[in-house]
RNA sequence: CGAGAAGUAGCACAAUUUGGUAGUGCACUACAUUUGGGAUGUAGGGGUUGCAGGUUCAAAUCCUGUCUUCUCGACCA
């Protein structure tokens, strides 16, 4: 038991080593000469369709219509909207050059595509009736990261946004959080992770958006990841680009607008809560396969009552049949790295007996079922399996939450233990950017169902917010 | 972007200090024997040493530049 895999570095030792470990040896990406932008391995990229699948279809059911806009944008659309451009401009990708020819305005490779739904929104709203419009897009996008890492920061995104326009404020308003809703239910209940929701402080939200709500996810070593947002955007981007519409009343007015996205970086999200020494740990209900079979032996029968088995399985529960010629332990070994839930083995001393072993991915435990009850033991324990991850990642997320009075604390829990504290803030700006100055922790989001009271942790003023402060990926 | 480390077969590394026929293990191919936690034997295949220049009779090895990866920091919806 001790030395099974030897690829892959201690969790406990080296987090960011193993993190990369997992990613390579999971078979999840791979590099190429293009720094900073992955290739997504088709066992990474099943997962992000299966993400895509089921988000895909919340988006439908809430009437959103997908659509797919340009890649690139000239310079003078990204400088329609002030705080945007000053919020992106650092870090997008300039193309100068058509073929020989010295472009006469350069263009940006998108790095969202707020101002290009606006300039099309422009065109095409024009009454109430229009109102509102519900798109999506599939895409990717770039952003000129210095620093980059598989899935949580790369220069080359692969995403999903969302840009809608509604008739009043409050629409949309109530969309934005609609969509915060849907993120949350969807990595909550598959993605198996636990997220604090909540608003961001001014300093931290999007720029050019009135408000920004945000998914914080803790991984295994106390680190924050931002797994999505949910913009309200008031009518900044409206009046910037002139959308007006006619309304009952026969007035012009501005309509109101929201974006809100989700990344790949889901999928780090999900190495980094689930996975162990032995490699990845995958939520049965985005896993590419959710059962493998393991032949013990290469005698007939067991090969034929493994067929009988799988022919069983409802087709949602997709299944591989590993009959390769390598030895039983090597398989065990690839089926834990790729993080399957479920490993069915089966050899002649199970068949005696009339039965087959199970084995959980995420505990690693064993148990023997009658062959008789197998059908019904696998989806009862897939179901088992995501309840307990999820479970276990929202206790260990919980234990690594603290609720810190005073400004030293803080600057001692920063440095020697992981995870988020929960503090007292005045609002002032300044007392954010000194925690973030002298302790490296940075406000995840505003606390908005705990009740305030007590002083600012920094400056000692009333606090007028309870906030999660933490450091991130 | 700053500091540090690395790049030799798919992977892990040796040969670099002292320039002189590019090697080992795993993986891969074929056959045989195996199969309940990374099997064994035999026989094979695979390389412009990241890339581009330079020095030299001769460069994986020395010099310059560049690209990529990793770690830490800065930056980062």
């Amino acid at each position: 038991m001790s030395k099974l895999v030897t690829k892959i570095t201690d969790r406990d030792v080296d987090f960011s080593q193993w993190y990369t470990d997992v990613c390579k040896e999971a078979d999840l990406v791979a590099y190429s000469s293009v720094k900073g932008s992955m290739i997504i391995r088709p066992y990474g990229y099943a997962i992000w369709e299966n993400i895509q699948k089921i988000l895909d279809r919340e988006f439908k059911k809430t009437g959103h219509e997908n659509v797919q806009m340009p890649m690139f944008i000239p310079e003078s659309l990204l400088n329609v909207e002030k705080e945007h451009v000053k919020g992106f401009a650092p870090e997008v990708a300039w193309v100068t050059y058509g073929g020989e020819e010295k472009l006469e305005e350069r263009m940006c490779v998108r790095p969202t595509s707020e101002v290009l739904f606006c300039e099309h929104y422009k065109n095409i709203i024009h009454s109430y009736r229009d109102l509102p419009k519900l798109y999506n897009q599939w895409c990717t996008i770039v952003r000129w990261e210095k620093t980059t890492r598989p899935f949580l920061r790369s220069r080359e995104i692969l995403w999903q946004e969302g840009h809608t326009m509604h008739r009043t404020s409050e629409e949309a308003k109530a969309e934005t959080l609609r969509m915060l809703k849907i993120y949350e239910k969807f990595q909550r209940e598959c993605l198996a992770l636990p997220v604090l929701v909540g608003r961001k402080t001014e300093k931290e939200k999007f720029a050019g958006a009135e408000e920004t709500y945000t998914l914080e996810a803790m991984m295994y070593d106390g680190v924050a990841l931002q797994n999505g947002t949910s913009h309200y955007f008031g009518d900044h981007f409206a009046k910037a680009f002139g959308i007006q519409f006619l309304d009952e009343d026969n007035t012009l007015k501005t309509p109101y607008q929201t974006s809100w996205g989700v990344t790949t970086r889901m999928i780090g999200g999900i190495i980094m809560t689930h996975g162990d020494n032995h490699g990845l740990v995958l939520p049965p209900k985005i896993a590419p396969i959710k059962v493998i079979f393991i032949p013990i032996g290469t005698d007939e029968k067991v090969l034929n009552t493994i067929e009988k088995i799988a022919s069983t399985l409802k087709e949602e529960i997709t299944y591989k049949i590993d009959d390769s010629d390598k030895s039983p332990g090597f398989k065990f070994a690839a089926a834990e790295v790729k993080g399957i839930p479920i490993r069915v083995e089966v050899g002649l001393r199970d068949l005696e007996k009339d039965e087959v072993v199970l084995v959980r991915r995420d505990t690693l435990e064993k148990k023997s079922v009658k062959i008789s009850e197998v059908q019904t033991e696998i989806e009862k324990l897939l179901e088992t399996i995501q309840k307990d991850m999820y479970e276990r990642a929202l206790k260990r997320r919980d234990e690594m939450i603290y609720d810190v009075k005073d400004y030293e604390t803080l600057k001692d829990y920063a440095q020697n233990k992981a995870g988020f504290m929960k503090i007292n803030w005045c609002g002032d700006m300044a007392c954010e950017d000194q925690i973030k100055e002298e302790t490296g922790l940075k406000s995840r989001c505003i606390i908005e169902d705990e009740e305030v009271s007590g002083p600012c942790v920094v400056c000692g003023k009333e606090a007028t917010k309870r906030i999660y402060v933490g450091k991130q990926y």
